[in-house]
DNA sequence: CTCTAATTTCAGTTAAAACAGAAAATTAAG
DNA sequence: CTTAATTTTCTGTTTTAACTGAAATTAGAG
């Protein structure tokens, strides 16, 4: 399993990445992996491409599952697992976004709640840190609503709207 | 220097989140503790409040200061140093994106085009690997061009599109 | 210029996460 | 049922980052 220079540098560069963005180094270098393989790979292979124990993969493996960017597919007559990542980069940001939606959006709005409503009966508390609260707490009800508003809207319009950003921002400040 | 039920809790969990995005639990302690605070805080008075040492406030903040969240004021008659932190939430969300626009995408975007390019030259590797890689470069692209876009649009544009967000896309759509 | 308050730097410690390798468990084939 | 292949779990080690406390530095007051 001889990775080219380029692919190898994607690898690197992504598993680099990864660790600023929550994951570890070895699930990230192996979601870039699976992206780039033309076809599914087994534990193994990954294990000989970047030289991680075979635990690791194991484990790296079951995270990316969880994620639900890596599937498993098996092969006739092998009954050893092959895994692949999704291909689309569309749907790999979707689900990523979706997923840090879930793991810290949600928690955080939850707790900007229950504090919003504390700090009201709280006297000694200034009504500028009130309002502090109050405003993060709009602040990210409004990021949530927007994203379930756009979440399900086909990738072709997403698109579409990326590529006449400047138009649409004119068009509404009028 | 005794913080509120709310204002612990609030504290507490942006120290906990920080941890996901890249910083770690005291730099943004210090952060929201800073945002709740209707004035600016020395240094002293972020050690008792967070029960950290003070060489580790002094870090923080300095990190803090080279993102541009916070930074530093005076008292008259006064010559320790105060700290504030940006209030306006909008402006807190775009320097972050700022800061990560720089720090992850622009790197990213650098390497994509050199594997782009390097590994069209490489003979043995799969053409859906190629692919795959321009995809990518594609995608990382459009999402740069669309940031340069919007980075500069007023808050109350911004806030009127994200309020817009159903209607845009099926405007868009047709 | 000297002394003191305040801040920063630095070296060592602690804590947390990632990882490897061995052991255990699972699964299919014979 | 037994065996061999494969995967997962678990424990201990390594690595990395965070943090503390002491020492060094800076800067203002007298």
């Amino acid at each position: 399993m001889q990775l080219s220079p380029a692919v190898q540098k994607y690898v690197l560069h992504w598993g680099e990445m990864g660790t600023r963005w929550g994951t570890n180094r070895t699930v990230a270098q192996i979601q870039a992996l699976l992206y780039l393989s033309p076809k599914p790979l087994r534990a193994d292979q990954i294990v000989d491409a970047l030289s991680v124990a075979r635990s690791n993969v194991s484990t790296s493996i079951r995270e990316l599952q969880s994620y639900g960017l890596v599937r498993m597919t098996h092969v006739l007559g092998d009954r050893r697992d092959y895994f692949e990542s999704l291909h689309d980069v569309w749907e790999l940001f979707r689900v990523i976004i979706e997923q840090r939606k879930q793991r810290e959006l949600n928690p955080t709005l939850a707790m900007l709640r229950i504090c919003a409503e504390e700090v009201e009966s709280e006297k000694d508390t200034d009504s500028v840190t009130k309002e502090r609260i109050r405003n993060m707490l709009k602040f990210v009800e409004t990021a949530s609503e927007f994203y379930e508003d756009i979440k399900d809207v086909p990738t072709s319009t997403l698109t579409k709207i990326m590529k006449r950003g400047k138009r649409i921002t004119k068009l509404v400040s009028m």
